[in-house]
DNA sequence: TTCCAGGCCCATG
DNA sequence: CATGGGCATGGA
């Protein structure tokens, strides 16, 4: 018989946590989500102050869902500006995950130039062609994401085919430094953000927003605060002033002195509000409508 | 059909 | 340091 746990960690938005593109493989199962922690099956359902998951799963849950952030204290940090206050409204329940470094590194690696839904997309066939198959507590099996030892060994023309275009290259590149011990993920975690972010950069296909990314959402640097399209867009309509020229070195510092320690958090918000919104005014609202 | 997507990389000013 | 073009693929 299941034995069940309960994690508190409220506020908790389990949608927005697990479908805001921090990551790409959570389906929705029952009255929660079903997923992979690492090589470990997992299921976790919102309660009204926390987490529900299996009780041999509860120490993998905690870590993953990182409860050890304290988001008011975080939410605190903030300033207090409109596009601030209209994304804590929408999403602040939302949690950085810290989820395992290959994993993040390769599907952020892999989303260059490419929309949530088709990053969903590959992240998953790569699963289920090079990944380990993992049974469920059902009887249903989910694939672990390949090691940097799998894809390595399948390279780039095999990689190919599963509708990568140029990112096989780069993705078969950093499996292999990785896979040959030339960038150690594990002693990433500890140097400095600079540091590390500059290790990372090592990697092919990896530059400035991917490490980023990967300092967020791997190694919980909640000051990372990585710049794609739409929070270039939302930095220079919302924030900066339309008389100075915005280049990259303007950005990131502006991002830095503004968002402080916690950027990394208010980057998250503000993408999914955005993204969140700019959907539901087209595609989804207008076909219900 | 055209446009653009959680960019990276390399070549030039 | 800043800017421009190329790069593969698929959804809107």
């Amino acid at each position: 018989m299941t034995r069940w746990a309960n994690i508190p960690c409220a506020p908790l938005d389990l949608p927005a946590t697990l479908g805001s593109g921090q990551v790409f493989h959570w389906a929705a199962s029952g009255r929660g989500y079903a997923g992979l922690i690492g090589e470990r099956s997992v299921y976790v359902e919102a309660t009204p102050d926390g987490i529900r998951t299996r009780r041999e799963d509860a120490t993998l849950v905690r870590t993953y869902f990182a409860v050890d952030h304290d988001l008011a204290a975080i939410h605190a940090s903030f300033r207090d500006d409109e596009p601030m206050r209209l994304a804590l409204k929408y999403c602040g329940g939302m949690r950085i995950l810290r989820q395992p470094e290959w994993e993040c590194t390769a599907t952020f690696i892999t989303s260059s130039m490419k929309q949530v839904a088709h990053i969903r997309q590959i992240s998953l066939r790569l699963r289920s062609r090079y990944g380990k198959a993992v049974p469920g507590p059902a009887g249903e099996v989910a694939y672990a994401y390949p090691s940097p030892e799998a894809l390595a060994v399948a390279g780039e023309t095999e990689l190919k085919l599963c509708g990568l275009g140029y990112r096989a290259k780069t993705l078969a590149g950093a499996a292999e430094a990785v896979a040959s011990g030339d960038v150690d993920l594990e002693a990433i975690r500890g140097l400095s953000d600079e540091e590390a972010r500059a290790e990372l950069m090592r990697l092919p296909g990896v530059g400035e927003k991917v490490a980023n990314c990967v300092l967020l959402f791997a190694y919980g640097r909640l000051a990372a605060f990585p710049v794609d399209t739409w929070i270039d867009r939302i930095l220079r309509e919302k924030y900066l002033s339309k008389k100075r020229k915005v280049t990259p070195a303007v950005m990131r510092g502006f991002a830095r002195e503004y968002f402080g320690p916690n950027g990394g958090y208010a980057q998250q918000y503000l993408f999914h509000h955005a993204r969140s919104s700019r959907r539901r005014s087209t595609s989804t609202e207008r076909v219900a409508a």
